[in-house]
DNA sequence: GAGTGGTCTAGACCACACC
DNA sequence: GTGTGGTCTAGACCACTCT
């Protein structure tokens, strides 16, 4: 073979190989932000098929296990997914699967796996408003940055349990309706995706139990007072740009929030 | 170089190389069953020096990139711990760091990672009974085994927040006494693990918002009917073994219970 | 310096999907 | 068959820890 090279040699896309710079990092973690990168550009859309590992590494100037290695951890994280035989697509929300991956809501007795029917949506409201200092923190935004707030109820087996209301920056999501919203007949994830290209990459829930109030107990059909979650979540984009954050309030008859320890 | 062997030759000491079998297991994961199997019975136990990677590539007649691979994704299920230099050790809860890796309540304000100051356990009682048909089946038991019943309080910041009871089998833990709960001075993984040798590799937990019972009222001194979280948790040892069944009632008044959804 | 985990490369072959 | 991801090997060198 001709224009062998040695391994590590300097004509590499990337940075400084092992051991040259003041702070190390491994080409691979490298490599993941240079992919990483291209996702937040959109150079691959949602869904989309990315190049292979053999490519990706001819265009790095990397080995192929290195490039492997970044799209492990990238995998490890949802934010690609591998299919043997076919090649390494960017993760969605719109399959059926992974439509609402981060609902943690499921029926006493269901498997965790199988029977896990998904919720209705009913959609309540869509405001303008003007961040409080709350949302302001969560999203990093400014204080009074224009923002939507959206109100909704999930249904599961014609019950309404989660009275859910959602804030995104107005900046982000230009041409928001009441319409555009009913008519996407699915997740809120789902919807971000195909009409703006975000996609929701992580989130962090707290959760807090307290007594219902009057608009919740309303929604719910419960009386005031009665014991709720109370989940609060900022779910994050790439980049862990925090994006969306809502409250969800969920009755919890016949119900429950799982949560795997590891 | 002598004796050179060549690739997947069949001095093997695990099963079928790729493509050997009808069911079709990696070699790493047979080597990391194998090495959980030592976990298992005990080889090394928790808080121990693993051999090396080289080491357990000689044993198994494999490579150390193979090897390699099985310790990673132990390493993932933090059922070991890699330490550069070092070596490689079996986890444990007694660490400060881990010892309530499971608990997931914080101060509201507090960064998930700094100023996690830790409770402080009062135990309340140490009860014989019967499995009834709700820990029988979570547990793996038959109706009527002998269980010890453990009631408990943790303790933040002088306010009680959480009223536990914990079940898990006699047969598993033999000559439980408050005294030896007492003296432990920690969390109830890190005792199991030093007085019993039994790990908690990982927890499933399911909540509900429910009002205070007269029970948890008086312990938690709020009125009865105040919302708290019902947090359910199921901990399984090696070899997925269900070993404990808790049920802990949670005051979330400055404090909530956090998640990191992936 | 010796030993351990961590990174990177190169090449072989297997499993799977699509043509 | 061709191309993709998946596994496995072998060897080199780096980073870290302890002696």
């Amino acid at each position: 073979m001709e224009n062998q090279q040695p391994p590590n040699s300097a004509n590499n896309a990337v940075g400084q190989p092992p051991g040259g710079g003041a702070t190390f990092q491994p080409l691979y973690e490298q490599i993941k932000a240079l992919i990483t990168r291209s996702l937040v550009v959109g150079e691959w859309g949602p869904g989309e098929l990315i190049p292979s590992e053999f490519e990706l590494a001819r265009r790095f100037g990397v080995s192929q296990g290195t490039v492997r290695k970044a799209i492990d951890a990238l995998a490890a994280e949802f934010i690609v997914v591998r299919r043997q035989g076919k090649g390494t697509f960017v993760a969605t929300h719109t399959a059926p699967t992974h439509q609402y991956r981060f609902l943690r809501i499921r029926a006493d007795g269901a498997d965790l796996d199988s029977a896990k029917h998904h919720p209705r949506t009913i959609f309540v409201g869509l405001q303008k408003a003007k961040a409080d200092s709350s949302s302001a923190a969560k999203l990093a935004l400014r204080l009074n940055q224009s923002v939507w707030v959206i109100s909704r109820l999930l249904v599961f087996d014609d019950r309404p349990l989660i009275f859910d209301e959602i804030v995104l920056a107005q900046s982000g999501f230009p041409n928001l309706s009441m319409e555009k919203l009913v008519a996407s007949r699915g997740s809120i994830y789902s919807f971000l995706e195909t009409a703006y290209g975000t996609r929701m990459v992580r989130a962090e829930e707290s959760i807090k139990a307290v007594g219902a109030n009057k608009l919740a107990a309303k929604h719910l059909g419960v009386p005031v007072g009665t014991p709720l979650l109370s989940v609060d979540r900022v779910a994050y984009s790439y980049g862990d740009k925090p994006v969306e954050w809502r409250r969800g309030l969920c009755l919890t008859d016949g119900y429950s929030y799982y949560n795997d320890l590891a």
